[in-house]
DNA sequence: TAGTGTAGAGAACGATCGTTCTCGCGCAAG
DNA sequence: CTTGCGCGAGAACGATCGTTCTCTACACTA
């Protein structure tokens, strides 16, 4: 087995099993059976658990706001309707059947006391979740779209805390109903 | 030493250190010393570390209602600052140097995927508080309150989970624009 | 005063954690 | 063929976890 395909079947079944039950409730034999790697093999892809997590994370993060663009991107008509599409397709994502929340609040509620490194990953996927929503509205005619962007940004953290803790998507509803009221108020008109 | 006072002291260490470092991080002994009480005394009160966990945010959910409930009760001039004043408390909470975010998204990201007895206790608390914003919101004249209580509630949890991260109280000044914002579109008067 | 029960201090236990070490097998080079 | 070398499988290690047990000291009662 090459390393590269190493790496990436530990990652996968990082991703499954932290995200699903958390970082501390997975110890590194059940993660090395699930990966079907070789317990050696493993610590040489990655020399310590936090090295993993982080690992986890950080791929988690640029796959998860590429999934995010390329649906926003697809789907959405004009530039008015993209930022409402970032709530469609969280509706979508809570709807998955192992949807848990956000991996990254998550793991910085576990870890973020003791770890810096998640807690620095966890700030920058916020960070450059905020930056993509300031683009999506300062493509609109809207008074302060800086402000603006990081009100959708509350939003979209709420929903996602929300329907973690209630199973129901229907916070993506609300949330979008939310933003749809916040950018008319700062002047969006159907572009 | 009274069997009272005891429950007392060591759900105080435990609100602290659950609270400021997680759950899993701290361990019974280390609780046991904070608390100043005897190992069989703690286990005497609580007979499992769940029990614990879960009597420790019980305790905290309704110490941390009333204390909004008070705030806003008595800073708020008429009705219509009332859902406003909630995010003004928010921000005074945020500014302490203890804050960490909310203890029951903490620990339900921590353990909700393991214990019920966090996920029950987590949801019902952030029921609660919709429950409060609906009342704050239904002695408004706007239309739809319950609506524009569940959108406030996604700015709350909002705020609290982004100023955890960035550490920025400021989080609560934007969720409390946007929250005006949202109860004007709602046809909300100054009553 | 003698006996009894309770509490505190902390050792001890079994389980599990993250991490490292050992062993044996297959393969490639000389 | 032989001789290393790298890999997988899993035992082993020290630490730490939640929990229980032991032992001693002391207050209260007859």
């Amino acid at each position: 087995m090459d390393q590269e395909e190493a790496r990436t079947r530990i990652l996968d079944a990082a991703e499954r099993l932290f995200y699903g039950r958390g970082v501390q409730a997975v110890g590194m034999d059940e993660l090395r059976t699930a990966a079907g790697v070789s317990l050696k093999r493993l610590y040489q892809c990655f020399p310590a658990k936090g090295d993993l997590v982080e690992a986890y994370l950080r791929r988690r993060d640029t796959r998860w706001r590429a999934a995010l663009a390329e649906y926003v991107e697809g789907r959405a008509g004009g530039p008015g309707e993209r930022p409402l599409a970032v709530f469609d397709w969280l509706h979508d994502w809570f709807a998955e059947p192992d949807f848990r929340g956000c991996a990254f609040l998550n793991s910085f509620g576990e870890l973020g006391a003791t770890s810096d490194g998640v807690g620095r990953v966890a700030r920058e996927h916020k960070r450059a979740l905020l930056a993509y929503l300031t683009g999506l509205v300062r493509a609109l005619p809207v008074d302060g779209p800086d402000a603006v962007a990081g009100q959708l940004a509350l939003l979209v953290d709420g929903a996602i805390t929300t329907a973690a803790l209630t199973g129901d998507p229907a916070a993506a509803r609300h949330a979008r109903t939310a933003a749809g009221s916040l950018l008319a108020a700062a002047g969006a008109r159907e572009a």
